[in-house]
RNA sequence: GCGGAUGUGGUGAAAUUGGUAGACAUGCUAGACUUAGGAUCUAGUGCCGCGAGGCGUGUGGGUUCGAGUCCCUCCAUCCGCACCA
């Protein structure tokens, strides 16, 4: 009986679902460990062999931890509201509800198919209402939340509150944007909505007026990490600026903390420096700079090179700057009214492609410098930007290029406060160097003048030391309909939160749910959107006039809210009375391993640590960093093949000489017979098919060569980068036209190639499906963490994959006679086959430890094949490999194991073999390996001798070597366990 | 421009601490076997050379008894950020 992978797989899917072989319970007894890939959206378009690589990877490591006697949390679930899932529902015309079950199916058939040890018991789905009533939880437990700087965590803003009502606002140490200072009695004679606008400028999550991102195609406000070069992430629509009210995430409190933490997190340096760049932290000054004939204007910039101050020659505001209408004189009214409308008309993205020109405009105002009491002209330019710092920079051309080539363009003096450097071909940007005509900061170098001139700025009250970051609050509302609502209603302007014991509130059915480019957010067409405060529950407009009844917030939430704590979900995913139990969080604590793709750097994960930090911070939980390891998986991309079809121009009938428009020959020619095919051979084929078609080619390639032009085919026609011509040809259908292949030499039709990102439009997606059907998930899983380090991005490419298959039927042959019966010899294992079996034990350990899975792959081939070659089927060492195997290819493992008198489906709860070092170690010896002037030894020793030891065994080999050619040698090199070099 | 990564046979790749470069697989060549299969087995396969031998890890240099691995220079490719003051 050969090794029939379709009878056994379905036998063991079947088996573990029945007997609920992957359930996780909590034990105390045994330590855990969370393993945790990316949750998918569930795309229309299914699973294809790219998605799976890191599920892959995820449950072989999850299976080896739980045979190495951890107790493993491995949940699953889908990221299904938001932006992705309801733009495949308006594709496909259905409502977002009906296509996310569907697409969910379709995704749960796939991935049983692979044989993954999820716990579907503990799926979640960021659209369920029992899982999304938590994310409104959340949401509420943030907005009654502001950030203390003096203990740096989140606290209740009721505590705030309270300090208000006792002593004002002026010693409060806290992340905000209020902008006035009060005192006890200023905030009782405050009416109730401006008590509640203050606090909602203290609250981690608040409503006000801020510059958004706008994207009309999507009729949706998105977070910076969601716009990318300009477009949006999503289907590349333009974004542009706009003053709206938005809810907005205050994630800018955790800057210094999503910083810190970074630190001990066992990321790549690659995204962690994704993530540092994204925050952007920067140390320096901000500096007072006062408005000439404007006594109580002063204009604040931030810098960080308060050492150059006395190189400033001018200011420059943003367009948008606060105080530009007030300053401008009126000889340069027009001339500013007109450069702020043309830099308000450029785009985002044209404002980025234009950043090689300079543009600005003089308002005719100057400021008075702080330390020289110089007058220095004030500008506006666009390369201020008003969202960062302040809006205005001083403007240091000697030290910084911006403002160099702002000042060469619009011949303002340039200052040169560098000693011994030439400015005149460009600014000097080092941050090195001596700073000179600068008064009391000449002859220091920039570090102690950046101090000094900080020191002296703060004593004299003009400017004090100030860390700015690029980081911006997260904008958190979208106005769209797939989302979750928000649990807030309007009180007369004020925004109210809905009290817990009525969570969730459910997204409402609508006719319309459609975004809108004018942005007025579907929710406003739902029967039922207002709030009855008397009765607790939704109600329909008709009662809005009653006093009690409020209008609903529109908007819902953006994708992101609802993957940013999921993962706490997994450890108690059915808890009604709490977002997670504190004994089973407490138990789970942080994901251990967590797989998925890098694209997530500056979104998801920024924002499932900040989440994670805020909840850590209310002692919800007790852990502030998430994901503990991080493994980013790298994309399959896909093998688009081509064929070529010729161009032949105009045909003509060679007996009417009309041109002939039916059903004229499309002719396709090789890949590799492209390069010689001419324009005679291709009117001799045509004289063939048909002897009265002449052609006039219409576009020529040099002397005799054709015009083609390339046409993807479906990789379901193409093995190998070879077209099947008979099975193209028959479902070829377009007009009753006939295609001719041209062939090479060896009668074969080879395609050319491309690689590319998979993608149904390219015709070049494989899905597991075929390849479980073909070969079986035992091979699928195997091959695709053989088909290279799992970081890296590679083509999919189906060559290597029979090797894979082929290890599978040799390893069932060694269990196996020629009859196909189990063929087992017991009793003593010989050395040879211990010494493959624990060098296999060693490396597969050692692999894993170090998250490395295709040379695993490779260390089981070697195995097997050494296991054939000395026909060894001792029972004790067959074993122990189907134990190894099993995290990789678990369906042929639990046969086997079954096969051998065990319990079935208990393969994976065995004990992962003990590794013993003494099967390896053989008789020492050592060997002369060339003798260039030098000698040197092989020696194959024990890795775990001791220093001492090889020296000893050195100092025999020295002996022989010396007897032999009666030198002395002069250096002795010695490493434990590593070719040993002497010499002479 | 700044930051990160990568560069090894025809191909995917290995080489864990500086220690026989190319494991394993695929492809190719030759052969064996066979109720013919995507089967199995044997031999060969980095380059040059009949051979002994020489040369080989993007380039050029350095450290070392010894470098794919460490240091410096340059080149190429990919990714991220990009007027961030």
């Amino acid at each position: 009986m050969d090794y029939d992978f379709k009878a056994i797989e379905q036998k063991w899917r079947k088996h573990w679902a029945k007997n609920s072989t992957y359930k996780t319970v909590e034990n105390p007894e045994k330590s855990k460990y969370y393993g945790l890939t990316m949750f998918p959206y569930p795309s229309g378009a299914g699973l294809h062999v790219g998605h799976p690589l890191g599920y892959i990877a995820s449950d072989i490591y999850a299976r080896y931890k739980r045979l190495k006697g951890f107790n493993v949390l491995h949940p699953m679930g889908y990221d299904s509201f938001g932006l992705p899932a309801e733009q495949y529902a308006i594709q496909t015309g259905q409502h977002p509800a009906i296509t996310t079950k569907t697409n969910v199916e379709r995704y749960r058939e796939q991935l049983d198919k692979i044989g993954f040890s999820f716990d579907w018991s503990r799926e979640v789905r960021t659209s369920d209402p029992s899982y999304y009533k938590w994310t409104q939880w959340i949401f509420k437990q943030i907005f009654e939340s502001y950030y203390c700087n003096d203990s740096n965590q989140a606290r209740p803003i009721a505590e705030l509150k309270q300090v208000f009502e006792t002593e004002g606002n002026s010693k409060i140490n806290a992340v905000h944007d209020c902008e006035i200072e009060f005192s006890a009695e200023e905030w009782k004679s405050f009416d109730a909505k401006k008590q509640n606008d203050i606090l909602m400028d203290y609250r981690l999550t608040y409503l006000a007026d801020s510059w958004v991102n706008w994207c009309p195609a999507l009729g949706t406000v998105l977070a910076n990490d969601e716009v990318v070069n300009g477009v949006s992430e999503r289907g590349g629509h333009p974004v542009e600026q706009k003053l709206m009210r938005q809810w907005s995430m205050r994630i800018t409190a955790y800057a210094e903390r999503l910083l810190q933490g970074l630190e001990d997190l066992d990321w790549t340096d690659a995204i962690k420096d994704i993530q540092r760049n994204w925050i952007g932290k920067s140390v320096g000054a901000s500096v007072d700079f006062k408005v000439e004939e404007h006594e109580n204007e002063s204009i604040e910039v931030f810098t960080t090179r308060p050492d150059t101050i006395f190189g400033v020659s001018f200011m420059v505001l943003a367009p948008e700057h606060d105080l530009v209408d007030q300053i401008t004189t009126d000889e340069y009214k027009s001339e500013v009214e007109e450069y702020k409308k043309t830099a308000g008309l450029k785009s985002e993205r044209d404002r980025m492609s234009d950043v090689k020109n300079v543009t600005g405009q003089f308002t005719g105002a100057y400021v008075v410098h702080p330390l020289n009491g110089e007058k220095i002209p004030i500008w506006i330019g666009d390369y201020v930007l008003a969202s960062y710092g302040t809006g205005a920079v001083m403007a240091v051309p000697c030290g910084d290029q911006r403002d160099w080539d702002f000042a060469k363009k619009f011949d303002i003096p340039i200052k040169n406060v560098f000693k011994n450097v030439d400015i005149s071909e460009g600014a000097y940007t080092e941050k090195t160097g001596t700073i000179t005509n600068s008064e009391f900061l000449d002859g220091l170098k920039v570090n102690k003048a950046i101090k000094l001139a900080i020191h002296e700025l703060e004593k004299q009250g003009i400017g004090k030391k100030q860390t700015n970051y690029r980081l911006r609050d997260a904008v958190f509302s979208r106005q769209r309909y797939w989302g979750e609502p928000f649990p807030v209603y309007y009180d007369n302007g004020v925004a109210k939160t809905i009290a817990d014991e009525h969570l969730p509130i459910e997204l409402p059915e609508v006719d319309k749910y459609l975004p809108t480019e004018d942005g007025q957010p579907p929710l406003g067409n739902a029967a039922e959107w207002y709030w009855d405060e008397k009765n607790n529950c939704l109600t329909s407009k008709d009662n809005a006039d009653q006093p009690h009844v409020h209008p609903m917030e529109l908007n819902t939430m953006p994708g992101w809210a609802g993957s940013s704590w999921y993962f706490l979900r997994y450890m108690d995913p059915k808890n009604e009375k709490a977002f997670v139990g504190k004994e089973k969080v407490d138990y789970w604590k942080n994901v251990d391993l967590y797989i998925g793709g890098a694209e997530h750097a500056t979104g998801h994960l920024l924002y499932a640590r900040f989440w994670t930090m805020f909840l850590k911070d209310h002692g919800y939980i007790n852990f502030e960093e998430p994901f503990q390891k991080m493994i980013n998986q790298g994309m399959i991309l896909g093998r688009s093949s081509f064929v070529y079809r010729v161009h032949h121009g105009i045909l003509t009938s060679k007996s009417t000489g009309k041109q002939i428009k039916n059903n004229p020959p499309f002719v396709y020619v090789s890949f590799d017979r492209l390069k010689q095919f001419s324009e005679n051979e291709y009117l001799d084929i045509l004289s063939k098919i048909n002897p009265d078609f002449t052609s006039i080619p219409f576009q020529k390639f040099g002397k005799g060569e054709i015009s083609y032009s390339p046409h993807r085919v479906g990789i379901n026609f193409v093995e190998n980068d070879f077209l099947n011509v008979d099975k193209y040809q028959a479902e070829w259908s377009f007009q009753n036209m006939i295609p001719v292949f041209i062939k090479n030499e060896n009668r074969e039709f080879l395609c050319g190639h491309e690689i590319e990102k998979m993608s149904k439009s390219y015709f070049n997606v494989q899905t597991p499906d075929d390849l479980v059907e073909k070969y079986g998930a035992d091979t699928l899983r195997m091959y695709e963490m053989f088909l290279g380090p799992l970081e890296q991005a590679k083509p999919w490419d189906t060559k290597g994959i029979n090797g894979v298959h082929n290890f599978l039927r040799k390893l069932w042959r060694l269990f196996h006679d020629s009859e196909g019966n189990i063929a087992l010899s017991e009793g003593e294992p010989d050395a040879k086959a211990l010494k493959t079996l624990h060098k296999t034990i060693k490396k597969i350990q050692d692999d894993m430890d170090r998250y490395v899975f295709n040379t695993a792959v490779s260390a089981f081939m070697i195995c097997v094949n050494e296991l054939t070659d000395l026909k060894c089927n001792n029972k004790a060492i067959l074993q122990d490999l189907v134990i190894l195997l099993t995290p990789y290819a678990p369906h042929i493992a639990e046969e086997l194991w079954t096969k051998l008198g065990n319990k079935a489906g208990t393969v994976s709860d065995a004990q992962f073999p003990e590794f013993n070092e003494e099967y390896l170690v053989e008789n020492t010896f050592a060997y002369p390996v060339s003798f260039n002037g030098k000698m040197r030894f092989k020696a194959e020793l024990p890795t775990n001798m001791s220093k001492e030891d090889v020296e000893k065994e050195v100092l025999a080999m020295e002996k022989a070597q010396q007897y032999l050619e009666g030198k002395a040698p002069k250096k002795v090199i010695v490493v434990p366990g590593r070719i040993v070099n002497v010499v002479v």
